[in-house]
DNA sequence: CGGCATACG
DNA sequence: CGTA
DNA sequence: GCCG
């Protein structure tokens, strides 16, 4: 039975092994959510109530302390504001009834003493002092399943938390679209899957991209064998059921049988009519590719942000053949330790922490910069770092714009442990009908980012501060560099981060859309048009005859337009 | 033998 | 052409 | 490379 545990927009800073505020902790303390409002809070103060916060983790039978992105989830809000009408620029006052609304010195002194204080004691305004007591977490009894359950995210909410995937898909292996079959992360024949995904790199790298797009759709299939076969595929299932399974024609079939027969295989010797014997388990032909300079090389190119397999021939057949080869090529500049230097990126401060504006353009993710950078955009991104990383996304976001929701997408959403990139689906009630309103917000979220010295770099040259669209947009994207600051977390990594901006209307087609994986979301389009004829693409569902438009509103709600049963997101990962 | 996802910059 |  |  598969549950599913993350798609209400209301997962904001629920992980899996994230506690509502009735649960109980080991220490005895409840978990708090605190929310950091920051307005009148500068930059210094803010990272240093999150380095509080985080620092709590390391304290074993401590505070229980978990940041919140937005005011409606959390417990406590942390506030420098004192005033009625200063305070409703940020917060909904009914909101703020239902709140204890402190002043940072709450956290400084409960954190000193790893125990939750008084609120009332360290109430923000005194207009709120009694709700601020009445609504303080630090009660010891379980009747304290307080606040935060009943404001839950009206504008999304869409009724599916409990969907289960249906039992049928399981068993629908043989399906041909990778959106009927159920593709768990993790698969036993994964040395197959490895081994075809050889030949589908090697193939993508010489340009072959049909045959490279084959041995994607046999990998699919490969990824959801497990739950019809929960172990090693045998002889006999080869003999059976594996020759019927969808994408595995004469070709490839003939490699996935050597590669799980793995005895003997007969390759002709023109000249000495010798069998030649193969390697139990393996293709041969991957061996091959494998030990291949020109492989090799095209794929450390194509490992940089921005260079494909086409400049990586390019810069191949031009006489490159290493990483470093490039970098010269590309005039990065580089220390006298060898290391590569980054531009002068680092943000300056006043004294007041406050962020020099430097009235320039936001620097491009460009190939000079992703070479600099490939060492850090290689590391991987654990779980926690990417609600880390959330949580002080929208934390900013809704000092911004008080009241977004958002659903963290891509891998970390399809259950993966670690993460090459962060993705956020973001949204607003105000965002309905989209255009204007969603160009602004992403421009001055990103500028916002960039001043607070949170994103460094902005992808394909969206980064001039000043800018106009005329376009007409229910959906927009931002392809970020982002880190978390060193006060949160000392190693101060770059990583990719992509902010999706939807409409209301749009925000589920954006959901399933970013969710992925890529051969996913690849067969949800190529089953809507060619057995539905619809259109789907991350703003909508459209009609192909008449062009008329469907907004989903919940991610079930996608499915079932489309004509699928509903399949939970750590069941869509068809790719490698 | 034609099609293979769709959109954006 | 590259990215999601 | 595979499918209709």
């Amino acid at each position: 039975m598969y549950t599913r545990r993350s798609s209400s927009s209301s997962d904001r800073s629920s992980g899996p092994e994230s506690s509502s505020p009735g649960q109980y902790s080991p220490s005895g303390y409840h978990m708090i959510k605190v929310y950091i409002l920051q307005a009148k809070l500068d930059a210094t103060a803010v990272a240093e109530l999150y380095t509080l916060i985080k620092s709590c983790k390391d304290v074993p039978d401590g505070l229980r302390l978990q940041l919140c992105g937005n005011p409606s989830d959390a417990d406590v809000i942390l506030s420098n504001v004192h005033m009625r009408k200063r305070l409703e620029r940020h917060l909904d006052w009914d909101i703020a009834k239902q709140k204890a609304i402190v002043t940072p010195d709450w956290l400084h002194d409960s954190v000193a003493q790893q125990r939750p204080l008084n609120c009332a004691d360290y109430a923000a305004l005194g207009e709120l002092r009694e709700e601020t007591d009445k609504n303080c977490p630090d009660c010891d009894l379980p009747k304290c399943i307080c606040s935060s359950e009943s404001s839950k995210e009206s504008l999304l909410d869409n009724g599916t938390m409990n969907l289960i995937t249906s039992p049928h898909v399981s068993y629908n292996y043989a399906a041909r679209y990778s959106c009927q079959r159920a593709s768990p992360l993790v698969c036993p024949n994964q040395r197959l899957a490895n081994e075809l995904s050889v030949l589908r790199i090697h193939r993508d790298l010489e340009g072959k991209t049909v045959n490279a797009l084959s041995y994607e759709r046999a990998i699919a299939v490969s990824t959801g064998l497990r739950l019809a076969y929960p172990r090693v595929i045998t002889q006999a299932d080869l003999d059976t059921e594996v020759v019927h399974l969808p994408y595995l024609g004469e070709k490839i079939r003939s490699k996935v049988l050597l590669c799980f027969r793995g005895c003997y295989h007969y390759v002709n010797d023109a000249l000495t009519k010798i069998n030649e014997f193969i390697r139990f388990g393996r293709i041969e032909e991957c061996n091959t590719i494998r030990s291949s300079a020109r492989f090799l090389s095209l794929k450390a190119f194509a490992s940089i942000h921005g260079v494909g397999s086409t400049t990586a021939r390019h810069l191949y057949s031009i006489g490159l053949r290493t990483v470093e080869d490039m970098e010269q090529y590309y005039d990065v500049p580089i220390a006298d330790d060898g290391v590569p230097l980054l531009p002068n990126n680092e943000p300056k401060y006043t004294p007041n922490g406050k962020r020099i504006p430097t009235n320039d353009t936001i620097p491009d993710l460009d190939i000079k910069a992703a070479l600099v950078l490939r060492h850090e955009f290689a590391i991987s991104i654990s779980r926690s770092e990417v609600e880390e990383m959330h949580n002080l996304i929208m934390a900013e976001l809704n000092d911004l714009k008080p009241g977004c929701a958002s659903t963290i997408v891509g891998g970390y959403r399809r259950g993966k442990p670690e993460s090459n990139d962060v993705d956020i689906v973001i949204t607003h009630a105000d965002l309905r009908g989209g255009g204007e309103k969603i160009t602004g917000l992403r421009k001055r979220f990103v500028e916002r980012l960039y001043n607070r010295g949170l994103v460094s770099h902005v992808a394909r040259g969206a980064g001039f501060i000043a800018q106009d669209s005329f376009r007409w947009h229910s959906l927009e994207n931002a392809l970020t560099v982002f880190r978390l600051p060193a006060q949160v977390d000392a190693r101060h990594l770059h990583r990719r981060l992509d902010l999706i901006i939807a409409a209301p209307e749009a925000y589920w087609s954006a959901v399933v859309g970013w969710t992925g994986s890529k051969m996913f979301e690849r067969d949800l389009r190529l089953w809507a048009k060619t057995e539905k004829g619809l259109k789907f693409d991350s703003s909508a569902v459209t009609r192909r005859h008449d062009s008329k438009r469907f907004f989903p509103q919940s991610e079930n709600d996608v499915f079932s337009l489309l004509g699928l049963q509903w399949i939970d997101p750590t069941l869509r990962n068809a790719d490698i």
